[in-house]
DNA sequence: TTTTCAAGTGGAAACGTTTGCACAAACATA
DNA sequence: TATGTTTGTGCAAACGTTTCCACTTGAAAA
């Protein structure tokens, strides 16, 4: 008799064989595919299975096997569109393999990125795919789980320095093709709303346009690199101290759509956009495209991206603890050009 | 000898307790916190623990107990502002209490998410929250699990027939709301974009319209109410309609924001925007405060929305099998005023 | 003194799988 | 005939916890 009379008792792998008159060991090849059972077997088995409604406990099964179903996914937040096209993309590709995502936010401290990771540890997930937090710290915590054996897959804020998988979008390029589509438009003096250019992807635009403006033989002043956050008010009040330079520039390349955003609320009414100064951000964050200028933007493939992290974990199962070169994937960003830097 | 040499092998509460030579039971014990155990060996196991790496095994903890620290979410999408912000605000409420969460999209098609649910039971997580797919189907998978035991909460699209905890706002004073402002701000005929109204988050908007209505002693025009999906195309097609009409409404309440934006975008170059015609949406997504004219909404309050159902969940567990009454919260949304419908 | 009780601990059996090993039967090869 | 090989199955031991039960103590109650 049950004592937890209440739930009701699931069916296990044992009850099936009972049925059966056969061994528990028999049922679980049976379920796994394992092909040294008969075809007979394979059909008799899924039947009464499917009968009496048998679900596989995941519990005991990894615990037995050392393997899970699951893969941990850490990001800053989950409800910025970037991160969460990345989620969607890995849960559509992950999902049809028969494996769950588990979502941990780290809120870009990196404190809690670091309770993430142990969470995810000791939930015992398959693998961990990871953006680090914006806030300087070590990675002792990576490091730790690398060393414990956990597969690693590091998208977008990623440090170089780790040998792990990752995917990452070409941030260089981005900037580079941004600049070079603003001087095929006959704008000269670009200004650039960078962040903090330590961090990767930020070094990398940095890089990016720094070598397209040589590149098209036009030098810029050191007064048009402003270290702008990710914010509508950040971009006004660098859009304000560009207006008051001696020299404005007559484009400006933002890190960020909402920067950028900043910067086109505070210029409408004091230039025309996009014939007195052209504006391009980065991202294609949704309302890009509904502000009035639409918003130039260098696309990040956050979708894409996530897709890539899935198929990534997906491979490095494969290999089951085969020593092989981690893959690094660099996704190509896409120029969408709008209202705010076409002047015909 | 441990045979898989290339992974390291975790410690147990076996290694512990032959430290400190005493017995596997007592180990856990102390490591649960169980108060029959001296505040000294829970100290030393705790060190030991401590100095040992010591993570528990989750897999054999919920296999012997039966109980699993994951919570289930089944959305349509996770790159949806909505969705992704009670994502957020579920995984910041259940993190802190030691919860993790498991995402599963629906992709809004019946049978993914009946394939989801499925999942989860198989993944054993503790509870399953669900925002159901607005494709019409039945609802037996989420009876089934309830029949299995598994504690349910619905959010948002809910089932109303289903005896579950459910979190949703109040669709019918949101419309209610929205209505007394536009005809406090002087606007007389107002127009209804609304969905499919078999869903019942539609169904109460479209109350909340009527009723408000006929509250101001305000009569409406049948060709007023249009049906009309969560697009910008459709908003488009649908204001195009409603200003061929002989008596063109001079306000419309979409249950969208997108679609007020397209609604937007069409009139913007024919009538002044509050001036002749006022506009309002649902969701305050975030691109309605960056649009110009920006646009008026009714907040959803999604985060909010997450957070509650994270606090359900833990009141659920809390309650441990003890059959109550389930608590069905209805969350207060709020009106954003903005340019699209202030006319002074 | 004996009995009762509580506090703290240990022993051992679960939980439901997977998997190494053994084995039987049938069949092919020498 | 003897020897191997293949195919399918069963046995039993894990995996790392939790938890029921029993057992020591030492102290309080009778």
């Amino acid at each position: 008799m049950c004592k937890r009379f209440h739930l009701k008792r699931k069916t296990t792998i044992l009850d099936i064989a009972r049925e059966l008159k056969t061994a528990p060991s028999t049922v679980s090849r049976a379920l796994n595919g394992n092909r040294r059972i008969s075809e007979e077997t394979r059909k008799e088995v899924a039947r009464v299975a499917k009968r009496l409604g048998y679900m596989r406990n995941h519990f005991a099964s990894s615990l037995r096997s050392g393997k899970s179903n699951v893969i941990g996914v850490v990001v800053p937040f989950t409800d910025s569109s970037f991160f969460s096209s990345i989620i969607r993309g890995v849960e559509d590709i992950v999902n049809r393999e028969g494996y769950n995502v588990m979502i941990c936010q780290s809120h870009d401290i990196y404190e809690r990125e670091v309770k993430c990771v142990e969470a995810l540890l000791e939930a015992g997930v398959a693998a961990i795919a990871i953006s680090v937090s914006s806030e300087v710290g070590n990675y002792k915590h990576i490091e730790k789980a690398s060393e414990l054996g956990m597969p690693l897959i590091l998208f977008d804020r990623v440090v170089e320095e780790l040998d792990t998988y990752s995917v990452m979008i070409d941030d260089y390029r981005g900037a580079y093709e941004a600049v070079t589509h603003l001087v095929s438009m006959g704008y000269r003096k670009v200004a650039l709303f960078i962040g903090n250019r330590e961090i990767n992807i930020f070094r990398e635009r940095y890089r990016g346009y720094k070598e397209a403006m040589a590149h098209h033989n036009l030098s810029w002043n050191e007064d048009y690199i402003l270290e702008v956050d990710s914010s509508v008010e950040a971009g006004e009040a660098a859009a304000k101290k560009l207006l008051e330079l001696s020299d404005p520039p007559d484009a400006i390349l933002s890190s960020s759509d909402f920067s950028a955003l900043g910067a086109m609320q505070f210029l409408q009414n004091r230039v025309n956009i996009p014939e007195e100064i052209g504006i391009i951000g980065f991202s294609n964050e949704p309302f890009t495209g509904y502000v009035s200028p639409s918003l130039s933007t260098v696309d990040q493939q956050s979708q894409k991206m996530g897709e890539v992290v899935g198929r990534s974990f997906i491979e490095l199962q494969g290999e089951n603890l085969k020593q092989s070169y981690p893959v690094k994937t660099l996704l190509r960003p896409e120029l969408i050009i709008r209202e705010s830097t076409r002047r015909i």
